[in-house]
DNA sequence: CTTACTTTCGGGTACGTACACGAAACCATT
DNA sequence: AATGGTTTCGTGTACGTACCCGAAAGTAAG
């Protein structure tokens, strides 16, 4: 340790000094406060620029008691998929790393298949007064509601994990679902030949999250058709999440035609591994979302081939680190902040950080 | 913005009144000073644990005076590769984040084809008084001097991007080679049938960065023996990295074997690759390492099928908050971080963040 | 020129911690 | 008991900013 380089003339009380006036008048113009006249508060605005005085953040966020509310709005983490645990995690980490600096946070779960409970956890969020807002925006009616509600009241919100475009947020934060379909087409090209049938399976209850499934499948017939890919791509919407009914569907479409690579477009692929290795099938590639343990435990077994996987812990931090630097730093936040997608393997999961 | 919760009864205050003392007392145990009775010393010391006292940083870094000064020592961003620019982009980052909180960085640059000049650097660094020490230790010995030169000064040190085992660092930030070697082959074998001849290339001036790139080659093979591929490899160390040494030396190993994929053990890959555009050698997969402007190119043109990564960028920007959270936040640090092992392709690379 | 009222500003205290200085208490010698 | 020395502790000031309160200056009306 060894004492700083002291004696550099900055601060409230130098910019106080040179303006000829009290440190309490270069407090009001600096949280632009009323009770300064127009000349002395151009004075000061000129020394503060010339002085490129930026405010010591430490002496300000001790000395204001204030505290940031920051409201998270993201599904609860159900038995059925424990998805959201990684960004849920993400957003605890951050947490922990803003509290000190006065933010805090507070989370509200809905479930993924109620929209009602999503409902009425914005009309709790509203009715408390917060500094920002990071949610998950899965149910696009409501969110896009909530949204504007947000915007009238001018707190800021992030969007996480999917986006809904058009809805000036302050930032999404989560996958190109184009491009993150797109190379699952280019992984699965590796893995099948050229006449091979290839199979897409959308595996979701609700509409709404669907639609974002879609924008994967998309992006995965486009690398087939940019790469004059002649396989013929069949593909199935199950809307049944229960394990039998996959197996239903599956049974049915893998009868009717002869497939050698599915890809399925979210972290339900756990069910087509299962159901894969259960009726015995052997050469059809799999290729699916996500770096949960089902999944994991299908790749280590060389039944799933490649996962795909968007950082959902980061997801989370980011998130929230966004709020935390346009509210403490005010600093200027991109508009979208693309994850990057990440190939697992066997060879690789093991280092892979969510 | 809202009041926070106030009352909560905690801080130095609390403890003094709750021990009977003054805040000066209980300031003397906090930061085991003398002049404390060992029985007072012992209440508060119980009180703190009662009350599970954090100390307010905020407060802490703004009434010590201190800075905490931290030297980097890193390779310079020669012509020759650019490697080590974007380590130094995460450092840079860090030091944006942590320099309100008291914590200053300075640079140290040597020679990667120089032992002198890193010799020079250490012992500038030696003269100065730091509090801690990020390193790139490329040559083995000189860095295995320097570190226990740091280690007899009680400076805590962090090893980035390349390990020295059995120096107990505060710790590793890097990618685990071997892992590294073994995905590369993973990702060869999709590229290549049962029977073609596979060529390592190991292209490096000085010794001592040949023995990374050895433990790379390691996990290749190891992946290739676990898999009973039958592939025969062939290898060559390349030992002077210009174009005209990298050409002829793959002229001759190409023409005398029937080569039909490559693994390049690190960033020079873009040299072979121009190779083999130039020399118009068709068929022939190349998977190599590093996100640089050049290798991306020859991604792009689909000259190169694979790149592996391992964020460079934030083995740097770790690499700060290592001995930022160890220092600052005296935070238990992980003896090892590996970074994870990314791949890229044309599809993802526009998405990647080092 | 008062009076009353508004605008503009200075001084003081507080946030939670670090650290220097000096006062009090303790102990051991004469 | 008086002296000197050491250990133990309390008080005060500082870090850079926020915010309150009241004083000074300015303005308008009588």
């Amino acid at each position: 340790m060894q004492s700083s380089g002291k004696n550099e003339l900055t601060g409230v009380k130098e910019i106080a000094r040179r303006a000829n006036v009290s440190i309490g008048t270069v407090d009001r113009v600096l949280n632009n406060r009323t009770g300064v006249s127009e000349k002395t508060r151009n004075t000061i605005l000129k020394i503060i620029e010339e002085l490129n005085y930026q405010p010591n953040i430490l002496a300000r966020t001790l000395a204001s008691k204030k505290s940031l509310h920051i409201a998270v709005l993201i599904p609860s983490v159900s038995s059925e998929t424990n998805y959201w645990q990684a960004p849920l995690e993400g957003i605890t980490v951050a947490e922990a790393e803003v509290k000190p600096y006065g933010m805090l946070l507070e989370k509200y779960f809905f479930d993924q298949n109620d929209k009602q409970s999503f409902i009425k956890q914005t009309e709790i969020i509203l009715s408390k007064q917060v500094d920002g807002v990071l949610m998950a925006p899965m149910f696009m009616e409501e969110s896009s509601i909530f949204a504007d509600q947000c915007k009238k009241l001018m707190v800021p919100y992030v969007f996480i994990n999917s986006d809904i475009p058009g809805h000036n947020s302050l930032c999404y934060v989560g996958p190109d679902l184009h491009h993150s379909g797109s190379l699952g087409a280019h992984l699965m090209s590796y893995l099948v030949s050229g006449t091979d049938q290839v199979l897409i399976v959308n595996i979701s209850k609700e509409i709404d999250t669907l639609h974002h499934l879609l924008r994967k499948e998309e992006g995965f017939r486009a690398y087939f058709d940019s790469h004059n890919c002649s396989n013929p791509i069949v593909k199935i919407d199950i809307r049944d999440t229960d394990y039998l009914s996959v197996k239903k569907e599956l049974t049915k479409v893998m009868s009717k035609h002869q497939i050698k690579g599915i890809f399925v477009t979210n972290s339900r692929v756990s069910s087509v591994a299962r159901f894969l290795e259960e009726s015995a099938v052997k050469g059809v590639k799999l290729v699916g979302y996500d770096f949960l343990e089902d999944n994991i435990e299908y790749l280590k077994k060389e039944t799933i081939e490649f996962l795909i996987s968007q950082k959902p812990k980061e997801q989370g931090y980011r998130g929230i680190m966004m709020l935390y630097n346009f509210l403490v730093h005010s600093a200027v936040i991109d508009q979208t902040y693309y994850m990057p997608i990440d190939i697992l393997t066997k060879e690789n999961y093991l280092f892979y950080r969510n």
